[in-house]
DNA sequence: GTATTGTGCCGCAATTCGGTCGTAATGCGT
DNA sequence: ACGCATTACGACCGAATTGCGGCACAATAC
């Protein structure tokens, strides 16, 4: 989550709906009109990937692109206003990972850019198999059971019983998980969290009026019984 | 993928119950009564995970397993009667990757083999050969046939059965799909993804409205039953 | 050139899921 | 024991998801 994008672009109203484009997927979206200030920002902020115009004022991308890979391995996308294969060439050469040409539907953009981070990130396996007594879950197959008998989930139980076993014991405020499985831009009811928790107990517990696993911390919020 | 897994056990009732839980997963599983045959048949048919019973007639499973050793380092699951450390130790000194008590759960020993295939076999080469249950896909040749009986796939259909089938259970989403078996730069409706899995299911499946091998995951995307 | 097959896209229908609400039950402090 | 705050429950309805048939176009075979 909270993913972040460094935008490299000298031409002011490309920068612009890029950045529209890219927050309508939920990115945070850091923006340079030059290779100078990208530089800046990526040291104070790193991003998860890099969108680099070649034209730009002083050094050009090429340049910024060697320079940002002498630090970094983030994936880098160059953006070439002409459809030429030098260009193309010389940015993988400076150690692109994806090039785009202008000029190129935002649609297009964003995934590009999904397909980058999903090539990229996912060697972060987070737990292959959790298991916790007699429950077991595993986040690749999206699968849970019960004493060896498998149950169902929704995608949203599913993600709340993600978040809670990530911690195993601790302690998650309703807002927590609001946070993390709802996301952040989220404003509802609290009471959404505890509505779904009772649905998740209803298939993970044995006896869901005496949870053993899903245990809740009156006034604090719900935990997961190791 | 056509795994092979060698049980060793004198006890002619567990052999076969062994036999029937494995072949469930879709494993090719030999036998051997005794290490002498076992020994025998491991150099005729190089399996992917052996599992020997500790007690067997002649010599007994530590010295099969450390022979085993001499050739290979295929996984090895020790078999124990009792719950004894000593047991487990001398497994694990002669070479053992994993033990289990008797008595043990089907379920429970194809877990463990899953388990210890995934530990090691993400180095191999890809599969030659996969097999689920009645259904057998060869990779190579482009072949794919169901109880015995050849099926014929289009090309978009193979690739797609080809990726879910390299990793079975685990669930893909549209977009890692359509990322893997489209490319990377296709940009269309991710219900794309929904017709070719209805396609591939008239022809992959007994019952396509009751799909046993490509399963939906409701909110996820797909997955291959294992 | 024509027929056949494969591919991508659309709209419809069935189903499931998610979020909200009113209300009941429970725990906690006084 | 009482009142208040917090949590659990059941039900409802709109929205999202997915399966399905069909259509147009492209690729390939004949």
């Amino acid at each position: 989550m909270g993913t972040r994008i460094l935008s490299v672009e000298d031409d002011e109203r490309i920068r612009q709906a890029v950045k529209l484009a890219l927050e309508d997927e939920g990115w945070i979206v850091d923006e340079a009109e030059s290779g100078e200030v990208a530089i800046n920002t990526f040291q104070r902020h790193p991003a998860d990937v890099v969108l680099i115009d070649i034209m730009l004022p002083g050094i050009d991308g090429f340049e910024l692109c060697r320079t940002i890979r002498r630090t970094s391995d983030v994936p880098v996308v160059m953006v070439t206003a002409r459809n030429d294969t030098h260009d193309i060439v010389a940015g993988l050469e400076a150690g692109a990972d994806d090039y785009l040409t202008k000029p190129f539907a935002p649609k297009e953009l964003s995934a590009r850019i999904r397909a980058l981070l999903r090539r990229t990130r996912p060697s972060s396996t987070p737990h292959a198999r959790i298991s916790l007594g007699d429950l077991e879950i595993v986040p690749d197959e999206g699968k849970v059971s019960r004493g060896g008998e498998e149950v169902h989930l929704t995608k949203t139980e599913f993600r709340l019983l993600c978040e809670l076993a990530d911690n195993p014991g601790k302690v998650f405020s309703r807002e927590d998980l609001l946070d993390k499985v709802w996301g952040y831009d989220y404003f509802g009811d609290g009471r959404l969290v505890d509505v779904h928790i009772r649905r998740l107990r209803t298939k993970v517990e044995a006896d869901p009026a005496n949870p053993r696993h899903v245990v809740t911390v009156r006034g604090l919020g719900y935990r997961l019984q190791t």
